[in-house]
RNA sequence: GUAUGCGUAGCUCAGUUUGGUUAGAGUAGUGGAUUGUGGUUCCAUUGGUCGUGGGUUCGAGUCCCAUCGCGUACCCCA
């Protein structure tokens, strides 16, 4: 009997979801404070919408589910597309899990649209699916925590999501850095030799700069098909050094004869400028080498590294001026973000810097000691749950010890021990785990105490 | 898709190099020291077809082959 989960996918216990909890609730408190309205959509979307835009790569991750009933029913296995595991697919399965939340939302909004003011802002916590190989920070079923603004083409957007970051990561004590880049420049290079349609594996082969290193990432341009004179030719910018400020100006003469390339620059500029002005506290670097892979982003795109952790990005995102008209709703732009909240939570864990104080346990438990003085618990339990104080009875009356027991491993503060003698009196002897005293107490004065803590 | 490492008690692992009697430890569980007191201590005790199948051998947890499962890195991404 096989019974372990699916591969990349997890069991929480509560010590861990009273963590995640920590985590999803810092940022939703942060997307409040900012405006955002919550919305959720299904796990399953109809495959139609969901293949061909994250590009090849995403739709050999999607998850396709079988179509329910007899999905041989229309096959025809004459036909030599039978044999054909795409053309095959789309006849046996018409539905997928969710790969993200950025393209469903899009569908949200075509389908809602009578029923959304814009520019909207909305934020999306839930989780998504790829069938990808799970190593260290990566899973199959995982959560994103999406913000976006769409229909609003306003670089203050840009701006105000850069702040979103950087309240973020502040409120969760991680030291991260920004990175900036915008795609139009990206196409701009693309553009620069004449390769325009070559820009996917350009940006592909320049993401890798840091890490292969130049030579390596020429090799892997000219095996991409590029000339020697358009390696020449983009030689300055993969060379692009100094601060942000710097950066954009060399990059602007350096395109200046594309119109494209200026625009993005400009976006760029504008964006940063505003940042500067906030002071934020987390490091904004524009990056070059930023490419993203996911096919829909046309203008600014972000990635958050954390400084402290070797980990891939714990947050991504950026602006995509028509994913709404895929679904027929054209001239709607839209520019968000995803914060990976199983990412974050291995940085956290292992900087141990999870606060201690975020598990919500039982404040008091009232130990069993028989038929009479149960009865009696049950009603100041009623009592004390009334006032917001979390009560529990122990259910059974088993050895004090065992019962004690339990209190110390589910972290409950105070027990609450009603004996005979305590019973005649009308009194709860209640018991501190923490400090080990113990005092003779009321109903109302332990009620009072525990209001107060 | 490519490369690589690992599967032994509920959990973490030793034992595999160099095959040799009845496979160990810590921890968790249960009972007790302690019939009104947990977190510390001490004692006892439950728990394993060594992932599965085959092979080599007088003999396999250990060597070989296959297979299943898990992890890590690349690719890509949160």
């Amino acid at each position: 009997m096989n019974c372990n989960v699916v591969k990349g996918t997890r069991d929480f216990l509560p010590k861990q979801m009273s963590k995640r909890n920590y985590i999803f609730n810092t940022i939703k408190e942060v997307y409040k404070l900012h405006g955002f309205l919550q919305i959720e959509t299904p796990a399953l979307e109809n495959l139609s919408t969901l293949m061909g835009k994250y590009g090849e790569e995403g739709d050999k991750l999607l998850y396709k589910v079988l179509n329910s009933g007899n999905f041989l029913d229309k096959i025809n296995f004459e036909d030599e597309q039978t044999t054909d595991y795409k053309k095959l697919t789309t006849k046996i399965s018409e539905k997928g899990l969710r790969y993200d939340l950025t393209v469903p939302f899009a569908r949200f909004v075509v389908n809602n649209r009578n029923d959304i003011t814009f520019p909207f802002k909305r934020y999306q916590i839930q989780p998504v699916w790829r069938a990808d190989r799970p190593q260290k920070g990566r899973y199959r079923e995982f959560y994103q925590c999406d913000a976006d603004i769409i229909g609003s083409d306003s670089l203050l957007n840009e701006v105000e999501l850069c702040e979103i970051i950087d309240e973020v990561f502040e409120s969760l004590n991680l030291k991260v850095i920004i990175k900036l880049n915008n795609r139009k420049i990206l196409a701009a290079i693309a553009e620069l030799i004449g390769q325009e349609d070559k820009i996917i594996d350009i940006t592909v082969a320049i993401d890798k700069l840091d890490k292969i290193g130049y030579e390596k990432v020429c090799e892997e341009l000219i095996e991409k098909g590029l000339s020697k004179e358009n390696i020449i030719k983009i030689k300055p910018i993969l060379k692009l050094q100094g601060d942000n400020k710097s950066k954009i100006n060399t990059l602007k003469q350096l395109l200046s004869n594309s119109e494209i390339g200026q625009k993005g620059i400009t976006e760029l500029e504008e964006v940063f400028n505003n940042i500067e002005r906030l002071n934020l506290n987390t490091e904004v670097e524009f990056d070059i080498t930023l490419a993203r892979g996911l096919n829909y982003y046309t203008g600014a795109i972000v990635e958050v590294k954390c400084k402290e952790v070797s980990m891939g990005s714990i947050t991504g995102g950026g602006r995509y001026d028509n994913l709404t008209g895929i679904f027929g709703m054209p001239n709607v732009s839209g520019v968000g973000v995803s914060f990976g909240a199983d990412r974050i939570y291995d940085c956290l864990e292992e900087l141990n810097r999870f606060p201690k104080e975020i598990s919500n346990t039982t404040a008091l438990m009232f130990v069993n000691f028989g038929k009479e003085e149960e009865k009696q618990c049950m009603q100041w339990a009623r009592q004390l749950r009334q006032k917001q104080i979390s009560t529990e009875v122990y259910p059974d009356c088993v050895k004090l010890q065992k019962q004690m027991k339990y209190a110390n491993d589910k972290q409950i503060q105070y027990v609450a021990l009603v004996g005979e003698r305590e019973l005649q009196e009308n009194k709860i002897m209640l018991k501190n785990m923490i400090t080990g005293e113990q005092t003779l107490l009321t109903i109302d004065e332990m009620e009072n105490l525990l209001m107060f803590k």
